[in-house]
DNA sequence: ATGCAAATGCAAATTATTCGCATTTGGAAT
DNA sequence: ATTCCAAATGCGAATAATTTGCATTTGCAT
């Protein structure tokens, strides 16, 4: 098990308080948070780290892949289609063009998780990433 | 098949130039499009509708299910978490907590994506969305 | 044709995030 | 342990995305 000290070793980042305390919200809290949330989370623990850190380091560790950001298609804001029918996205992480999916892999399983969790599903996104073919030829080339 | 002003009647909203043609770009996009894209789509064809109502107008529309915003999760900003395993969450539109999935429902599909579709996929994002046990009492007390 | 609630435009306010720059600091070299 | 410097931080200002207040306009029921 790795601590905060560990995790910036191994990114080969400079072991500075600020990012020992923001890996530990992050390590305490075990479910996403805001840039905000760590920024308070941290001031209830009577630590303080400017929220200009706490963004600067989240992207630096999302860079080393020791953070993730969830969801990462809204890179110009959100974004809406019309609520015709169920449908997703192969979203290209090369040209950000969005191909629609033919169908949904998940109706099955949303039914088989109402009756195992008791959660009341409602629905779903999902989004998949990758390389169209065009960008996958641009990466090796 | 329904036009713009049909979508309109059928959600009971008043019949306006601005609603037609934003439903309009929705229409012809075919695929997800953010609110200044709307914007500058309309001025390209000579309409111009402001910004302001680009935006309402979709909030509006939302309620009335006739469009849908991608990833509904971020209410406060981005979110992150550490990259430890791959993770979902059931996330519970009455209180807002997010509750870790025990496995992800995509392993073979992303395999199978990639032979179909020619797309190098990496990688996705999914969230499922409902009631939890305590929201789903709350809804019908 | 008329009237009014609802819709719009504009500009200002908010919120989320990024950036520039002066100051501080971790850690490699001594 | 001390020195040094690139890298990290804090602060406040800048930017981007979205919302809001208010005066004006407009659908549509009458």
């Amino acid at each position: 098990m790795e601590d905060s000290k560990g995790r910036l070793k191994s990114c080969g980042l400079k072991n500075t308080r600020q990012r020992r305390e923001i890996i530990g919200i992050l390590e305490q809290s075990g479910r996403p948070v805001s840039a905000e949330g760590i920024f308070f989370g941290l001031r209830e623990q009577g630590e303080t780290v400017s929220l200009s850190t706490v963004y600067r380091v989240l992207e630096l560790l999302i860079e080393k892949k020791a953070v993730r950001r969830l969801s990462t298609v809204e890179e110009c804001g959100a974004l809406f289609e019309l609520d015709d029918k169920h449908r997703h996205y192969l979203v290209c992480l090369g040209c950000h063009r969005m191909f629609p999916l033919d169908d949904c892999p998940l109706k099955s399983y949303e039914k088989e998780l109402t009756d195992k969790t008791g959660f009341d599903v409602t629905g779903h996104s999902l989004e998949i990433y990758g390389y169209c073919r065009d960008c996958r030829g641009k990466r090796k080339g």
